[in-house]
This record gives C-alpha cells, sequence and structure tokens, in this order.
DNA sequence: AGTTGGATGGTCT
DNA sequence: GACCATCCAACTG
C-alpha cells in the first residue's frame, strides 16, 4: 500500500505523445474503455506501466502512476522487486545475486520510484490490464486517502516523450510532489514547473 | 553529478 | 523491421 506521489495525463487521440494517436488498437482498447480500469502495456520489452483510465466511454485518455510512496507492505514490495529483477534472464547468477542485493539496501522510499518500478514492486503484470481499480474487493485498487493533510502538488513537462511535436511536447501534464522522496530520478524531482 | 549505451520483446506498418 | 510513456551500470569530470 502507498500512497501516489507522480502522475503524467494522456488525453485523447488528438494527444501526439498518447498511445491513442493511432486510434483504437488491440494493445490501447482498454483506454477507449469505461473510466477506472487499469490500461497495462509492455515498455521497452521488459517493464510494465500501469495507467488509470479517466474520461467516459469511447474518449481515449489515462493516467499513468509513475511513482508511489510505499507505506506498508514494504517487505513485499521488496520481494517483489528482487522477483522482477530475478525473472529476468540472460544474466550470470553472479549478477542476479548482486542486483538482489542492492534491491534489499534500497531504501523504502526508493522501491517505487519510477513507472517500470511500481509496476515491480506491485506485480503488476499485462494480465491486470482492463481490471476494475475501484473495485474495493480487488487486490489491486485505487483509495481515497482519507484523513491525510492535502499535499503540495506541482506540474512540469511529461517524461520520455520527445517523438512528440510542440505544444504537446511541453504541456505540463506531469503532476508531482515536489521534494518527496518517491519520486521518480529521471524525472529530476528537484526541478519544478510554474504553480506551486 | 551528469551522460551514455545496452538489455529486450510486444505491437504495428 | 522500426519504434518505444524505462532502468541501471559504467563511464567522464
Amino acid at each position: 500500500m502507498g500512497r501516489i506521489v507522480e502522475v503524467e495525463a494522456y488525453i485523447g487521440q488528438e494527444d501526439p505523445a498518447s498511445h491513442a494517436r493511432i486510434g483504437r488498437t488491440a494493445r490501447n482498447a482498454v483506454m477507449f474503455g469505461p473510466p477506472g480500469a487499469a490500461y497495462v502495456y509492455l515498455v521497452y520489452g521488459m517493464h510494465h506501466c500501469l495507467n488509470v483510465v479517466t474520461e467516459p466511454e469511447g474518449r481515449a485518455a489515462a493516467v499513468l502512476i509513475r511513482a508511489v510512496e510505499p507505506l506498508a507492505g514494504i517487505d513485499a514490495m521488496r520481494a517483489a522487486r528482487v522477483g522482477a529483477a530475478d525473472a529476468r534472464r540472460g544474466r550470470g547468477a553472479q549478477t542476479a545475486e548482486l542486483s538482489s542485493r542492492r534491491i534489499e539496501a534500497l531504501p523504502a522510499a526508493r522501491l517505487a520510484s519510477g513507472p517500470g518500478l511500481v509496476c515491480a514492486a506491485f506485480s503488476v503484470a499485462r494480465t491486470d490490464d482492463g481490471l476494475d481499480l475501484c473495485d474495493p474487493d480487488s487486490d489491486l485498487r485505487l483509495e481515497i486517502a482519507a484523513g491525510d493533510e492535502p499535499l503540495l502538488v506541482t506540474t512540469g513537462p511529461r517524461i520520455g516523450i520527445d517523438y512528440a511535436p510542440e505544444p504537446w511536447l511541453s504541456k505540463p501534464w506531469r503532476f508531482f510532489v515536489p521534494g518527496n522522496d518517491s519520486v521518480s530520478t529521471a524525472a529530476g524531482r528537484n526541478r519544478h514547473g510554474a504553480a506551486s
């Protein structure tokens, strides 16, 4: 269990950074479905990314969960990270042990500090594509953080979409908690946009 | 502290 | 056959 501290928005087929830009396909079909569903896909042949479908059926939009601050079940997340690392083949047993050692030494805040790492820590895979994240009985679900004091959120440009033309490339559609240790480092967690 | 390149496979033309 | 909504190790300075 954790708190989401970094997300990115991909809005509509007109957004050239979105998987929906090419229209409905077998991979992105869930994005065109009802809101609240999980859209899970594989990137770079080895990492999964978890999104939440946000707009009514027919309009493709989703929010990518980029980072989660672990709050409970930290041992399970760590074990899942080790398991995900071990699952990769083509590496010698020695390097596998080294990577396992490195994960064991990781601070809890860094267990899900990136979109691929979120899925590794929470054991999210392609088989979770289409799940209803609003189902209170589901193992994988969203909950309202009741009782928490509101967190400061700031914005910045989205990460890893250099192929997208302006103005989309610079749209401040990445939202994160500035200074939070669990925000992804690739995104440069000390940077912040206009709003504060 | 910042940059670079390799791993790796599903998906679409 | 090209293209990735990434991560990490191994470099440079």
